[in-house]
DNA sequence: GGCTGATTGAAACGCCCGTTTGAATGACGA
DNA sequence: TCGTCATTCAAACGGGCGTTTCAATCAGCC
């Protein structure tokens, strides 16, 4: 594997990826992303074999340059306080899908979710479920009377606010006008969603104006 | 347009509805609705003149049928509580995105949402808009100090959650097992979200009871 | 019966799809 | 310089797509 192939790989992988994220994996045309790629519509059989190995490595392609991005927001001390914690992992589960969203990678992150392809247990076990399970913890951890299943209600509630600003873009943008709720709107959008969830857990927030939130990371 | 052709007409406006749900605009093909629908595929030319007319007209055909099922609740007087009246938007919202999944056309209507085709304005205007400003009507009655934009929040958090265990299902079939939030779950979730979401608007629900909240409606 | 107009049927049209072929290219070591 | 081997290229293959054509059908009416 030479350099120069090396590139011709790597520029396939940017432009499926780019591709799929709009197009879906049905819509997205194997000339299309060549087209994109500069290559000849033979180097997707010679690097990848099919449309789908291709589809699939560009899936591994867009985790890995995701989670070089967004890392988890593991750094935090255990002992800081739940409302800090949560903050951060709101913050960047948002920032993931809408910040990220200019980029295609979060793009074809979401539409493998909305509209699944060949990839969804892949996506699923390897970036949704680790996600998922810390919040479910977090939340385990400050109201351990809680059963699994309502610590899991929880959980997804919190998650799905957050998938709500990406998945429903199109019909926000419909709503409100395009870039209603964009990359621009995390800290006002974690913010609300943090504070209503705390109130909603029954413990205060730490800051319970209900002016405009105001963020106190650094 | 005699009773012969209506009966096609209609053939095909059901089984366009069922595939272009499972398929989505572009994976449906004019073929595999002809064949479900036991009509020649020049029967799509002559009733509706392209696939495209067929996909809005099925998207007609299927917000007739899914007013007919579920009506708007706005049959409760307006003197209710905001609990009750907030518990039966959240249930009619659910009902109509879970239960009516078993038919394919709360199924057609979800995928136009998660996958934008061209009807996606006219489902827009005609299915979600008045749905969130009923329920930022509702928020602002009972919180008149919220500014619009906070009332808005909370509307669209509300319908997050709903549209969520429609939207996520395949994602959730693979984190819990399929049928883990179906049908049967509805009063389960809705009791759930109502829940904490009155808490978190910072009014005490009417039954702050943790256990399965119980229904009152007739 | 014969005419009329709406509806259906089988077959074909042109187009684009994913994939494959086999020759041309070009860098590199013997 | 030559042979080798990975890579690229233009072209074609078979198939499925939406759409169109035009003849066959059938009910209702003179």
């Amino acid at each position: 594997m030479t350099t120069a192939s090396a590139t011709t790989r790597v520029r396939l992988l940017e432009a499926a990826g780019e591709t799929f994220a709009d197009e879906g994996f049905a819509g997205a045309t194997v000339r299309s992303i060549c087209a994109r790629a500069d290559a000849n519509v033979a180097a997707v059989h010679y690097h990848f074999g099919d449309k789908e190995s291709l589809y699939r490595e560009a899936i591994d392609y867009a985790f890995a340059r995701l989670h070089e991005r967004f890392p988890r927001p593991a750094a935090l001390p255990q002992g800081a306080s739940l409302e800090r914690q949560l903050r951060a992992h709101v913050e960047a589960l948002l920032a993931r899908l809408l910040v990220s969203s200019d980029s295609w990678h979060g793009r074809l992150l979401a539409r493998e979710m909305a509209d699944p392809g060949p990839a969804l247990p892949q996506v699923v076990e390897r970036y949704m479920r680790p996600q998922v399970e810390a919040l479910e913890q977090l939340i385990g951890g400050v109201r351990p009377e809680l059963d699994p299943a309502a610590r899991r209600l929880h959980a997804l509630g919190l998650v799905a606010q957050c998938v709500f600003f990406r998945h429903a873009r199109p019909v926000l943008d419909v709503l409100y006008g395009p870039s209603s709720f964009g990359a621009a709107e995390v800290p006002r959008l974690s913010g609300h969603i943090v504070e209503t969830f705390l109130t909603g857990l029954g413990l205060a927030p730490a800051a319970p104006a209900s002016g405009s939130p105001e963020q106190e990371s650094p």
